[in-house]
DNA sequence: TATTAAAATACAATCGATTGTATTTTAATA
DNA sequence: TATTAAAATACAATCGATTGTATTTTAATA
């Protein structure tokens, strides 16, 4: 910071003038003639000028930078969300701090706490799987910071948000396995406390009655979605009296952790149970069999929902619009639920 | 911002004392006493009093910001480091641009500009597979802005890194190999401008030579180790007259190309060709069979990276340091090479 | 109690850009 | 050329915290 020294008021005094029409020249204001405006952007380019952000947005009363809270980072579908959020953050000249929640509510907490220090003009959030608590959030709407939910939202009144159809999405996936001739179809659901979850339940909950097939409460397992929930979540599920051919997941991970524990008991996929995930991780074209799955696209989710928080920064009639922007998705079909149907 | 408009004038003014006051007491100087320092933290609680961090860092000089450039944010070892860089540089009190090259020079080079307008205290970087060129980086030590390389570095005089040591690792997962009984082995490398893949190399023809296997140049494929090269890669291989029945990949990425593709051609893994990769991505224990590869703790990297940036900043002395510090790897043995041994 | 040194606090400038108001310059018109 | 309005520019305050220097207060000593 201290190699490039030169201010506007260098600028200035060089070509004789006062800085505040150098700031003037420089941010184009009309108050200038172009005569000026093109003596001091030349001098500015010669001299390496390169605005000092702390000072403008100092007086400004703006940090020009958004927080995000995800759960974790490494997942493939919040890595994309991140890379388009930054993407469209970057070209409206905003920074943006990433932060991860490891599915903790106490973090979620305490980040919220980090960002509001740093006083960020706007908050994108997916929440954690422990969050059934919202007064954190209140906060940040008290604090008059606009925040916009993206995937993983909660029931909160007057908030914004960009998910896709989870529940339409849901019940394609579970009518997809009706297709394929499952009859007695579980479903491996995540905390109910996410939006997400309930409406992915209620789908695959709507695609049965659709086709009058019997909804079994016992069928619906609950957990985190862990990979290692895969193998006990079918551990509970052998243990009913049904005989499960078909099996939706609300997310991809915990698919796969059911995948591989049924390959390891020798139970065949599609044949013996045929399988849907959710989400398409870059992991779920690899596996074998690969996992048919609801493809959402990250970068999209990303770019919309900034969007979205830019125009609520920029317009102070939009700050406590109640909106939802919904993504689309598609059925990925691999031969994880391709089974031979006559 | 606007809203918590709480600043030291107003504490000062409440407890009649000047803001000078105020601000060494919430810094905790020792030109103020305890009984002061006690009035004023009271009334900052309880006005609910955060410091902006704008005015402060203007009048310091310094952004208390660091830019951290990947080459994309979505492959697992990056995202670990990147949650690695986030956690020391967030308990140091440091924020975090995250930047992704996505592979590319120019955009590279576009992001280090776009980091010094932002006048980032330091920055973290890991290069593109295209950077053949390094004057964008020599510009950053014109600007005196320290920075360290971790994983992919490259070699320019006066600077520091994080790494792992590449020739050891790849010496280890070759002699595995061998180990194993392969006689022909080929190897899949990255571009040669990359130290990481250079080393990688190097580490490879030492094991052979170590156990007088011949070295065959034709055995080395180059490519940019994206999933597609696996297949062309192992395309390449079978038109050579060699019998190969070892196969050394430079990432995990490429390998798993080829494993997908020699299964669909009906190629056996492990028993007719053993495959090591390099970086431990989280398909490859997904994978059938399951990938026998190098760890890196992403992390790990991330954390000690961070470490010695920061000192890098705080200590004038060790700015132009030319340190290299180096992280353990291990071998992590999978079916992909587990043939019987008799 | 008077003197003096040390400790504590106040004053004022500063970081660099922005912006409302005042002043000067330019150009249009009588 | 004198007058006036409009355009361009200069002045000065401001964003909020920090910090070197000046001043005041406190405490120690004669």
């Amino acid at each position: 910071m201290d190699t490039n020294g030169v201010t506007i008021h260098d600028i200035a005094e060089i070509l004789g003038i006062n800085s505040s029409t150098v700031s003037r020249a420089l941010n184009n204001s009309s108050r200038v003639t172009q005569k000026t405006k093109d003596r001091v952007l030349k001098k500015a380019t010669e001299l390496g000028y390169q605005r000092n952000h702390l000072a403008s947005n100092l007086r400004k009363r703006k940090t020009f930078s958004l927080g995000v809270i995800v759960p974790r980072i490494s997942r493939h579908f919040f890595a994309s969300a991140i890379a388009g959020i930054e993407e469209t953050a970057f070209k409206a000249g905003y920074n943006v701090i990433i932060c991860q929640s490891l599915e903790s509510l106490e973090r979620e907490q305490s980040i919220i706490n980090t960002l509001l220090a740093n006083r960020v003009d706007g908050v994108l959030i997916s929440i954690s799987m422990e969050t059934k608590n919202y007064d954190h959030l209140k906060g940040l709407k008290q604090q008059n910071i606009p925040f916009v939910f993206f995937d993983r939202h909660c029931n909160i009144s007057g908030n914004s948000k960009v998910v896709i159809d989870d529940f339409a999405a849901a019940f394609r996936a579970t009518e997809h396995l009706i297709q394929k001739k499952s009859t007695e179809i579980a479903h491996f659901s995540g905390p109910q406390n996410l939006e997400i979850y309930k409406n992915r339940f209620l789908g695959y909950k709507a695609a049965l009655e659709k086709y009058s097939i019997p909804f079994r409460e016992e069928l619906v397992i609950t957990s985190s979605l862990m990979e290692h929930d895969g193998a006990e979540n079918v551990k509970k599920m052998q243990a009913l009296p049904y005989k499960v051919d078909g099996l939706f997941c609300a997310n991809d991970v915990v698919a796969i952790g059911a995948i591989q524990y049924l390959k390891s008991i020798h139970i065949k996929i599609p044949e013996d149970i045929a399988i849907v995930g959710f989400s398409n991780e870059t992991i779920s074209s690899v596996i074998e069999p690969a996992l048919t799955t609801i493809n959402q696209s990250g970068l999209e989710i990303g770019n919309v929902a900034t969007n979205l928080l830019l125009q609520k920064i920029s317009n102070e009639s939009k700050k406590n619009s109640d909106e939802t922007i919904i993504v689309k998705t598609n059925l990925i079909e691999r031969k994880s639920s391709l089974r031979k149907v006559k």
